[in-house]
DNA sequence: CTGTTAGCGCTTTCAT
DNA sequence: ATGAAAGCGCTAACAG
């Protein structure tokens, strides 16, 4: 059925070592490169690249593996770093945790099974653990997103504590002094992070932050269940700080069923500029994660490692982030 | 580094043969299987799919391949369908054709590369022009939720005819006699069956559709901006039916922006019933598709041709959608 | 610059 | 029930 080899031989009388150096980037004289291109063309040939990865141990393939498949932030990330790579002929093996801890070790271990060369992963589970398997079949692994505790490789991330405080400098610049964090687990690095980074602002200028809905899920449901609970009960906030995508999206729906109209009624601040966040009006101030550079950043990361020897150490780069400031943040006295 | 059949042999004595036959299912006296069952613990022994491959000519992956992995309905879709064949042990690489023609093409020439035994496709363009190579190669694929006019295989779809048709019928029960549709573009085989149902069925009853900004992206953003057009505009419409989970959103978004109520001041019926809509209130009336039974079916059509010798013909699984009646849609005089 | 040779790790007749 | 041997398609010394 598919071609070999061995066709391109019998068309061209080459020897196979030749017909290799010619897809591997040898040098040969024009009139054979010539030869093999025809007969490659006139054959339809392909490379087989398990066989080469048999062999050469190359797989040139690497996993891509993240907590949730339904969060638009994993996915936009994902997309990105994957078209990266298959442009540089790596396919990508996608395969979400689904939230789940054991699922996020199998999925590793599904992983290795696969030989993939290099896994790019948002880590559920802080501790690394899940990781172990890849470090024993020493398969480099670059981070997005989050930090691990015990696990020390490459990391792209952003400053989540400096996120979290710009977002309370402005809001504290605008006037408000008590404001509710819509957030998730706070266990989770970049929660806990930006948690953290804005109450800590906040405090230190004698204002009030109010964890709505302490550790909830991180989603739509999460945060509309959250904000709805906070502002329906009796409440001081002017303001909310809502920690990622989801959880502004599902703030912004609870606030429209309780008829509370921001700003005026309450000031909300999100995380993320996404297609959604374009299209709500007032437009929202968020913080915008660079996503675009995270996901380069980290596919190129990957890729270093995979096309040089030994490189010592690993590398984290923290990235800023930027704020964009739109109208859903009133001035108040 | 990685233990192979050999260091098994060397620890149980038996030759390889016998060891593949443990691996795939043979007839070993029990003695044996212990034997090697505790050698290739010892070992952290797996086998090596690659090399399988390479002899059996089973590369162990499929191709997922999607026009927009920002679209929630084909990235849930993808998980469920992953999700299925990771546990038959199957690796799924994931593509997106990013809603271009080329790179959809492009991408079936990756996943042929890349000797995936099966495609399972949402596909872009209707032709079916970019599965020819797939075809060459006889790989086979599975179409979820669009047909192709000039390509046959094995599909699973929902009556999206009669689902815009069941809409109608909804609405005109309520009373509405002219209704606005946000719709994508009706080349798109969902859409316009979708449109056509709908109109059709509204037509024979003297009532009136009109296409709000035909030919839209189908994105939340393409929603927003036809909604916004046709509602900040004089028009008769009572009544607006989204033909899909994005165009539903931003149909919201847009009656948002624009102070319009529903149902008060203009009734909703939307598509998809996922997260978000959920989160909406008051709570949409929409046509919900079998999503979970979607990728099930489609995963097992797969896998039926990828275990099985020949299998004479192709099968197109026509599915049934279920209306959900929310609150969003008023009964008028 | 090109050819020879020996595998990569596993499967698969064909013997025994 | 187990083993010997050949080979999948490609790569990588090593010669020439």
């Amino acid at each position: 059925m598919e071609a070999t080899y061995k066709d391109i031989q019998r068309l061209t009388g080459f020897s196979l070592s030749t017909i290799s150096k010619y897809f591997n980037g040898g040098n040969l004289r024009p009139r054979t490169k010539e030869a093999i291109e025809t007969a490659v063309a006139d054959l339809n040939f392909r490379v087989n690249d398990l066989a080469r990865g048999l062999k050469s141990r190359k797989s040139m393939s690497v996993g891509l593996l993240i907590p949730e498949l339904n969060s638009v932030f994993h996915t936009t990330i994902m997309r990105h770093v994957g078209h990266i790579l298959r442009m540089r002929g790596y396919s990508c093996i996608v395969c979400d945790s689904n939230m789940d801890k054991k699922t996020e070790r199998d999925a590793v271990q599904f992983l290795v099974d696969k030989m993939v060369e290099g896994i790019i992963t948002i880590p559920l589970d802080g501790s690394g653990a899940q990781l172990e398997l890849a470090k024993r079949w020493e398969i480099p692994c670059v981070l997005i997103d989050r930090k691990l505790t015990n696990f020390v490789t490459d990391a792209v991330i952003i400053d989540n504590f400096y996120a979290g405080k710009a977002a309370a400098e402005y809001l504290l610049s605008k006037g408000h002094r008590n404001a509710a964090v819509v957030s998730g687990p706070l266990g989770i690095y970049t929660m806990g992070e930006r948690f953290r980074g804005f109450e800590n602002e906040f405090s230190s200028h004698g204002a009030k932050t109010t964890l709505a809905g302490i550790e909830t899920e991180f989603s739509i449901k999460g945060g509309y269940n959250a904000a709805l609970d906070f502002f329906k009960k009796e409440n001081e906030a002017t303001a909310v700080f809502c920690t990622n995508y989801e959880l502004t999206l599902g703030t912004i729906m609870a606030l429209n069923e309780l008829g509370l109209k921001f700003p005026d009624d309450v000031s909300v601040f999100g995380f993320d500029n996404m297609e959604l966040s374009a299209v709500i009006k007032p437009s929202l101030t968020v913080i915008e994660q660079p996503m675009e550079q995270m996901s380069r950043l980290a596919a190129e990361l990957l890729l270093r490692r995979l096309e040089s020897e030994k490189i010592e150490g690993h590398e984290t780069i923290v990235l800023g982030t930027k704020m964009i400031e739109g109208s859903s943040v009133a001035k108040i006295n």
